[in-house]
DNA sequence: CGCCACCGGGTAAACGATTGCCCGGTGCCG
DNA sequence: CGGCACCGGGCAATCGTTTACCCGGTGGCG
């Protein structure tokens, strides 16, 4: 059997609190005492047991996320960030996915509640399906929702301006000489579709005499993006550029454009969403908007910590302002 | 206060081992009582207590997983496979990155060890560094090495026959007529690297006259691809292929020699290994090795399941043949 | 010298579930 | 009709910690 506190005592010939106690410096204790239960300790190879220290204390120094694909090189660079994050304060994550499935997500955020996790990041899959089981979560323990979020006062939120990012990827493909636009997405079934598509249809309707073209909405991978850029080739005219929702359609994109030959900027323009490792090495490199991952991670856990002990806080949501990055995917600009 | 198990007895009128093994279903109960309890459990909103249940019953569900470095692709599609995997079995999986730092790994060990995992999944960062706290590890508790593993015989483990991957490239390379061949790939301080720069070195020298010409270890990232073929355009004399450790790497490469000029595969072919989904969108797409991500799931997750129980099972291996992908990135065979 | 604060140690009660054990009732079988 | 098996209920121990509370000793201060 393992170790417990118990042995240790024992073998150091003290009760069972002063080791508690000496183990932990929760009270002094006196140095020849934290010496002899440090040394029984050492030789037993003790481990305390923290599903038992979790259960005594009632903060269990875990922290739940549940993200909708980490399969999207997106959602690993927040992961690595909250981890980062969290390590500062030697807590664990525990990291679900939700595949995408409402109802996945659901059982994912009980089971993280059952296990008594300190606080809840959620990246809801689902605008309006995601909504009652973050909204019953939010309201036994911390919670925020970090880059995508639901339908109505909920949590606080963490995430990009989207519409501010979409602006400027408009504005700077119009400074660029496009005059026609497509946009390719994922259908707004969660907020960041919904936010970038809404975006794009406000900074395009601006733009007098030159419409959008195209709405071509279905899934936020690749293979979505490559089918989207099958029907754009082969629907006849091409936009002068096209918008793509997240990096991800964008790499798809591109990919069946270089097979149809059509040249990337010259025949068309194209921009992501998200800034993953992969934009700057396509061919051509992605011109896309940047998320900072690290503050995002950032905000999160601090919100997080904010909401312990406080009941029912006002909800907060922090946008933060994205950047755009440019490269060979869209032309330069003419100055 | 969240409601306990002893509310809802009360609530239903019964004690709480009747209302425990009515929920639980560890014994039978009259259906009026399970109902009863069933009905006080929803209108109060339990939500039976995983940390106590699991200090309890002393099995915690939950199963820690360590990966060196969640942005590289191939991690996250493991990490995927092996949680749909465990969800068949109503598991929870915490997922650590050791940022590919062997203390780091060592402390993130630890603290899953505390927290009562039921079993460990490991991809050691370092051959030799890792090995005390993997071993340690494994001494306490199931563990599986899955992908790269630690020097000495430590535990079950669980991947892909490197060597024979590597073997299918050469030969396909050489197939293709390539005479002079480069390695790229990371320092062989992980298994993976190590296993991988053996496999190039004796499938190279069987080659008799046609030599390796460079061997060029750094880490498994794209910058350090794309340094390499820095090096190896401004060298002078390219070869006739470049064999990379992994795909992450061949993309920093591909990238680099489009900026120079350097026509792939026409100059010079080069070929990956993982098969992430990038590697088939890039351009041009990548020749590359599979790792079935789902088979080492199952597998991982069926060899921590059979050593339950046991206390000291022999050392098991399983190493799975991959599969090679022929892609653009390499001529095509004159067949 | 008396009082009090403080220190460091121990005892035992939690934390919230599961489960070994006991017990009364019921029904079946010989 | 007696015995026995089985069923379903409840009591209380248990998992391994932390910590509230108590207590004796010591030292400082008035």
């Amino acid at each position: 059997m393992t170790p417990t506190i118990r042995d240790v005592a024992e073998r150091a010939g003290v009760s069972i609190a002063t080791a508690s106690r000496a183990l932990s410096g929760a009270r002094s204790v006196t140095p020849d005492n934290i010496e002899r239960v440090r040394a029984a300790a050492d030789e037993l190879g003790y481990r305390r047991n923290a599903v038992a220290r979790a259960l005594r204390r009632k903060v269990s120094s875990t922290i739940g996320m549940v993200v909708p694909q980490i399969s999207n090189p997106f959602f690993p660079a927040i992961v690595e960030a909250v981890e980062r994050q969290l390590q500062e304060s030697d807590r664990e994550l525990i990291l679900c996915d939700s595949q995408q499935d409402p109802s996945i997500e659901a059982r994912r955020i009980l089971a993280l509640v059952e296990r008594q996790v300190d606080g809840l990041i959620i990246n809801p899959c689902d605008m309006v399906r995601s909504a009652p089981a973050v909204r019953a979560a939010a309201s036994r323990l911390p919670l925020v929702q970090l880059d995508r979020y639901v339908q109505g006062n909920v949590s606080d939120w963490v995430g990009v301006d989207d519409d501010a990012g979409i602006q400027m990827l408009i504005a700077h493909l119009v400074s660029t000489g496009a005059r026609s636009f497509a946009f390719v997405s994922s259908k707004p079934t969660n907020s960041s579709a919904q936010l970038r598509l809404e975006a794009y249809i406000r900074a395009t309707s601006r733009l007098d005499g030159r419409s959008a073209q195209a709405l071509l909405l279905g899934e936020f991978t690749m293979d979505w993006g490559r089918s989207a850029a099958t029907q754009l080739v082969s629907g006849g005219h091409l936009p002068d550029a096209i918008v793509c929702g997240n990096d991800v359609i964008a790499l798809g994109i591109l990919r069946e454009l270089t097979i149809r030959g059509v040249a990337v900027p010259d025949d068309v323009a194209v921009t992501g969403f998200d800034d993953i490792g992969f934009a700057g090495v396509c061919n051509p490199p992605l011109t896309t908007v940047r998320q900072p991952a690290e503050q995002l991670a950032r905000e999160s856990v601090r919100l997080l910590d904010e909401q312990t002990g406080r009941p029912n806080p006002p909800e907060r949501r922090i946008a933060i302002a994205p950047s755009m990055v440019v490269r060979a995917s869209t032309r330069p600009c003419p100055d």
